[in-house]
RNA sequence: GGCUCGUUGGUCAAGCGGUCAAGACGCCGCCCUCUCACGGCGGAAACAGGGGUUCGAUUCCCCUACGAGCUGCCA
């Protein structure tokens, strides 16, 4: 059998990491046993429509790289494959009248002050309400007149009072309930669209969805929908319930508290491979210690039996890591040309970007780390005159402008102003000397970019910076040097 | 409140009756070195608690605690 996996979203807003990764175990299901993955809207509540978050749906899993086999926008002859349009043909009512007429379901014209009325206990500020199955003792006469009437009804699911329900989970296992605390919810609403507990059951029945992966929140509600397929005679799916992905805090990722959302993370300056690969590995793990994986790697190696049963806390800190892994690993022309807009945002176009690029490349986690690491090529920023002095390196302020008096000529007088060449002459003049190489680079680094830390060494600083510039910052140190000893 | 699920270092996570309880991120130290970073080496750091079962429990069962989810004409 082929396995069929669907993502179904609803259209209300951005996909945070919680959503994608849905995405992405539900893509690696079916795709590990060549199987398709589909994409199906689920716009039944029409309140909570967001303009354009199909778009961003869309989007997003194209930029993932999770290209779904079947949609709105790809025909493989079970759609329409956005809900709205398949309560347009009627099916979802249909299916509804069938189980009415089977005693599994039933008319319910209750209206709100009623229903409120039903609202007893109150629990951290939540009224719990258990239907009453009210509008279960309506004679088929009274319905009739009713719904002749035009009174508007919902149809709801009718659960037995005894019993159990139970269904199996691949990773939790069996999962057993007592038919009593199922009640008896709305198929239904009486705008006509059906709930997400109805539509997913039947759509996934009639789209063929053979594995039915969603996130944890649904477990408990899973034995209704199990429920309402037996009701229909229909083959129950295998169930995948994925575990939550939280916050530092342990709570359930989500827009309102600002957690990100993909396109969030792509604007701070992550790659989309190493937020999948991050993803991947929040709930799964592979049977080897591997952890960077390429989603053609991830398709080959997942195992859905290997998902995890406990929740993950989304960490900002191995994100970066990761991301700087997919970074340091990149092609270096690729690199630079990812990094230039960066670099020319910091620099503009005079120096030598690519060069710089390379220098940064084993330093930074996300793009912008770049800006703050090159400014300094740019403009020389004001820097205090006790970063001359260093404990290991052996220089004092003092020592500092003697050495940087002593080679101000030298470099004058060099006319090879590469790395190459540069570090050769220093060096040579160190050993020279009898210094040593941190002695004789550490005030000449100080100098050129007033910078503690540099993505690169005082000689390839000088390269880029060229002979004009670096000897007007040398000069300039000096000065600065000899004003601060007096 | 009820129901369901979960609980290995700060975080991710391996383990599926007998291990000195992996590995990764982060943190700390050392080496490399013209700073930082990369790279290499090393370190601190965990089985929620209590009962069982067993020759032997991180692993199986029960209870408690804690956490999460559901309890909507939201999904």
């Amino acid at each position: 059998m082929k396995i069929r996996t669907r993502y179904a979203p609803s259209p209300t807003g951005k996909m945070h990491v919680g959503n994608l990764r849905s995405a992405l175990y539900e893509y690696l299901i079916a795709k590990h046993s060549g199987g398709d993955f589909l994409l199906r809207i689920e716009d039944t509540d029409q309140e909570r429509l967001v303009e354009g978050a199909t778009e961003i749906i869309y989007r997003t899993l194209d930029r993932a790289g999770l290209h779904h086999d079947e949609g709105p926008d790809k025909d493989g002859g079970f759609g329409p494959y956005v809900q709205s349009e398949r309560m347009r043909t009627g099916m979802y009512l249909r299916y509804a009248k069938e189980l009415v007429e089977k005693g599994e379901a039933y008319y319910c014209f209750c209206d709100k002050q009623r229903l409120e009325g039903l609202k007893s206990e109150v629990v951290e500020g939540k009224e719990v309400m258990i239907y009453d199955k009210h509008c279960l003792g309506l004679s088929p006469q009274e319905v009739e007149a009713k719904l002749a009437a035009g009174l508007p009804y919902v149809i709801r699911q009718n659960n037995p009072q005894e019993g159990q329900t139970s269904f199996v989970d691949e990773l939790y296992g069996e999962i057993v309930v007592d038919n009593a605390q199922l009640d008896d919810m709305i198929l239904i609403k009486s705008d006509g669209f059906p709930t997400y507990n109805f539509a997913n059951v039947v759509d996934d029945y009639t789209m063929g969805i053979t594995h039915v992966v969603r996130g944890n929140e649904y477990l408990s509600s899973s034995p209704k929908y199990v429920r309402l397929y037996q009701a229909f005679g229909w083959e129950v799916p295998v169930y995948v319930h994925l575990p939550l992905i939280t916050d530092e805090n342990h709570k359930k990722l989500s827009k309102r508290s600002g957690h990100s959302s993909f396109e969030d993370l792509l604007e701070q300056g992550f790659l989309p491979e190493a937020i999948v690969n991050y993803i991947a590995l929040l709930g799964w793990s592979p049977a080897d210690n591997r952890e960077i994986f390429s989603l053609e790697e991830l398709v080959r190696d997942f195992d859905y039996t290997r998902i995890s049963k406990s929740p993950a806390v989304f960490d900002m800190a191995k994100l970066r890591w990761m991301n700087g892994e997919y970074l340091k690993a990149m092609d270096g022309d690729v690199f630079f040309s990812l990094a230039r807009p960066y670099l020319e945002q910091a620099l503009g176009g005079e120096l030598d970007l690519e060069k710089i690029s390379a220098m940064v490349k084993t330093r930074i986690e996300v793009w912008q780390d770049i800006e703050e690491m090159v400014a300094f090529f740019a403009e020389l920023p004001d820097y205090d005159l006790d970063m001359y002095a260093h404990k290991k390196m052996k220089t004092t302020r003092e020592s500092s402008l003697a050495l940087l008096r002593e080679v101000l000529p030298l470099l004058e007088a060099q006319e090879d102003y590469s790395h190459e060449g540069l570090s050769g002459f220093l060096q040579a003049f160190a050993q020279e000397k009898g210094y040593k190489n941190g002695y004789v680079m550490w005030p000449i680094r100080t100098a050129l970019s007033g910078r503690q830390t540099t993505p690169a060494g005082a000689t390839e600083i000088l390269e880029v910076l060229g002979r004009e510039e670096g000897l007007r910052r040398i000069r300039l140190g000096i000065e600065r040097l000899a004003l601060g000893q007096d």
